[in-house]
This record gives structure tokens, C-alpha cells and sequence, in this order.
DNA sequence: TGTACATCAGTGAACGCGCGTTCACTGATGTAC
DNA sequence: TGTACATCAGTGAACGCGCGTTCACTGATGTAC
């Protein structure tokens, strides 16, 4: 026993990285408080001395999950662009990726956790609109080159099939089909690049 | 109290709608045996000489939800099919209409359950799979008119970006946004019948 | 036609388990003298 | 430098509640005679 200042920090932090893999891998409900803690190498005891309540957990966890699955997506992605991709197809191939649909512990929360998100809370919400706003702008961004005008609609639509596809390709029992499921995503969402701007003028 | 057999029936029935509702409404996980029978009007206690367990009400409740939602969709789309409209239109204003997005109790199981599909048991998951197979050979036919050949992969690519839009649709807390991600998938889904076929010569 | 009885849908109390939360206690760290 | 003490991260038992499940009981229905 005993511990020192900084051991407290990196104890919180470990519980941390296990909550919010383990939202993206099983859910927001899923989250037990027991379960984690072990995980993390404590007792459920423990627990209050780093957070409030469960809920303060999911949603520092889900916070957690967004910047760390948005970032090695989006890095996954910039590798990717340096190989005569362009940025759009870049991130489409890293988001629509089979190794991406099978280890929602590391990947986009959006995705994992859309279905959650509707009977979630207010700060859930509110957590999920915000990156959810984020990724449909990078999106724009990236279909349209460096003119960021307008057109929020082409990044909207390009999110809805990256998260439908992803969770439908995880909900499905047959791998053949959610290989199926992506590609045909990733191939509609391709088409979206080409296409003019249908933005303001 | 005393009841005749067509009661029992009836009474099953009743349970059975208000759980395809409640599953559509709040989630799999979120339905409560005791609940589910108070809204049918009966005690928990009954329950068990309806359905052998929990697990086996949210099959039947599903499998009902699945077939209640599809038709009744379908049927609107149908309906608006009537108004010069292309079929692969009708059905793409019924599914992003933001009245399907404000009501998922009645609205499409596969665009209500998809998230929770992904953590659900096997029998679920064969379910929805089933399902999900029917939706996107109907988005194809409806897409390429009456030539059934090929192109799985366009209704797969459309039933994404459907289900993806409903559920952000669903999971956000600004309705604006929420009606902007729903007619950013119309535009984008309406792309795809203009466009000529990539599917086997 | 009327009476006794078997059936069975539904009732409501109770059980058992899991899980979030609380709390008295432990023992290493680090400061005070 | 060494000793006494305050701090506090973590422990583990216990509490309370919700919920799925069980079961003895109730009473209307409908059949047998």
C-alpha cells in the first residue's frame, strides 16, 4: 500500500483507458464500475477517490474516446495520404477499413457509439454532437480541397455512411456481408468527391 | 378475474406490441419485464405463460418490430410512390423524413436497433441480419427499377447511409443539425439512382 | 336446467443476484521536530 | 540522522435497490353429470 501524488494520476488515467475502451467495445450501459477498476488493476472501492459517480466516468471516458479514436483514425488517414491519395479517399479507406469495424476498442467513438448516444443523457449528447460537428467539417474539408465554403450537407451525409456502415458491418453475423457493407459504403462515398459542390454559390 | 383461451392470445398480443414499441423506443437492453407488462395492463407475475424468458420476448418483440416497421415504412413509401414520384425516391423521403427520426417507436427496427444489434446475442443478430439483406435488396430494385440483376452493393451502400442518418439523426440534441444530417442524406442517397450501374455487366 | 369440479390466465409476495455506492480501516509516503 | 505523526490512495465488507424469475394462490370459464 501507499502511494504517492503521481501514482494517484496515473492510477486515474489507467481507469480511464480501460472505461473508454470498454464503452467503444461493449457500450455505455456495459460500463461496470467493478469491472473496470479490476481491469485497471484496483479495487471497486477505489472508485470515488477518481470520479463522482459512474456517470461522471462515462462521460470523461467517452471525452476520452473521442480525441483518442478521432486522432489515430485521422493519423491512420494522413499516413495513408502520402501515398497519392487524396485526403477524402484517405479517410475513407482508413474509417471504412475491415481492421477498423473489427477493433471498435480502438477506433472512432462516433461510430461505436451512435446507438448509444440516442438514449444517452444530456452530456452524452451534447459530448457526441460536438465531435460529431468535428468530423463532418474534416470531411468537408477534405472533399472539397482547401476551400472550406460551404456545403456542411456533403459532410453530414459522408458521416452518416461511415457511421451507418461501420455499425451495421459490426451488427451483421456474417463477415462475408460486412465486407459487403463497406466496400459498397466506402465506393458510394467515393462518388461524393467527384461530384460539384452542391454548396452556396 | 378468469379468462378465456382468445383472451390469452390477445393478452400475448398486447405484450408483444407494447415490447416492439419500447425495444424501437429505448433500446434492447432498456426493456423491463415488469414495465412492458404494466403498459400491457397485466401484473409481472403472468408474464412467464406468455414467453419462457426475457431473452425470448425481445426475439419475438424484435422479429414483430422488424416486420411492423418495414411494412409500415414501405406502405408510406408507397403511398408517395403514387405522386409521379421514382419508387427509389418515395422511399428515401419516407426513411430520412424527420417524422420517422421524432418517432422510432413506430418507425424502422433496423434503423432503431442498430447499435444494439452489435452487442446483442446471436439470435439477434441473425435476425437483424435477415432483415438488413431484405431492406437492401429492396433499395436496389427500387434504385435500378425492374431489372433485378447485380448491385448488391448499392442498396447495401444506401441502407448505411440510412441507417446512419436516422440514428445521428436521433443521437444529437440540436433538431436543426438533426435536420440537416437527414437532408444531407437524402442528397446524398439521391445521388446514387442518377448514377449508371457498377454492378456485373 | 342446475350443481360440482377441473382448468388455467392472472395475481402478488418473495427470492436471488448483480451492481452502484458507502465507509471504517490499512499502511506507505513524506513532513515536522 | 532518526523518530513520531498526519495524509491519503487503496482495500474489502456491507448496504440498498432494481429486476428477472419463481410459486402458492385466486377466481372466472366451461365441461360433466
Amino acid at each position: 500500500m501507499g502511494f504517492s501524488q503521481a501514482q494517484k494520476a496515473e492510477s486515474r488515467q489507467r481507469v480511464l483507458d480501460v472505461a473508454a475502451r470498454q464503452i467503444r467495445e461493449h457500450g455505455l450501459e456495459a460500463l461496470g464500475v467493478a469491472d473496470c477498476m479490476r481491469s485497471a488493476g484496483l479495487t471497486h472501492g477505489a472508485f470515488y477517490g477518481h470520479f463522482s459517480s459512474r456517470d461522471a466516468l462515462i462521460v470523461a471516458a467517452l471525452e476520452q474516446a473521442m480525441t483518442r479514436g478521432e486522432t489515430r483514425v485521422m493519423s491512420r488517414a494522413t499516413d495513408a495520404a502520402e501515398h497519392a491519395k487524396t485526403p477524402f479517399k484517405a479517410i475513407a479507406d482508413a474509417y471504412l477499413h475491415p481492421a477498423h469495424a473489427e477493433n471498435p476498442g480502438t477506433g472512432c467513438a462516433l461510430c461505436a457509439l451512435a446507438g448509444d448516444a440516442v438514449h444517452a443523457n444530456a452530456d452524452v449528447k451534447a459530448l457526441y454532437t460536438t465531435y460529431l460537428r468535428r468530423l463532418a467539417d474534416q470531411l468537408t474539408q477534405a472533399a472539397r480541397g482547401g476551400n472550406g465554403n460551404g456545403d456542411e450537407a456533403l459532410g453530414l451525409g459522408v458521416a452518416a455512411t461511415i457511421v451507418g456502415a461501420i455499425t451495421l458491418a459490426r451488427a451483421v453475423d456474417d463477415p462475408e456481408l460486412a465486407l459487403s457493407i463497406l466496400t459498397a459504403a466506402h465506393a458510394l462515398v467515393m462518388t461524393q468527391e467527384a461530384l460539384p459542390s452542391n454548396g452556396p454559390a
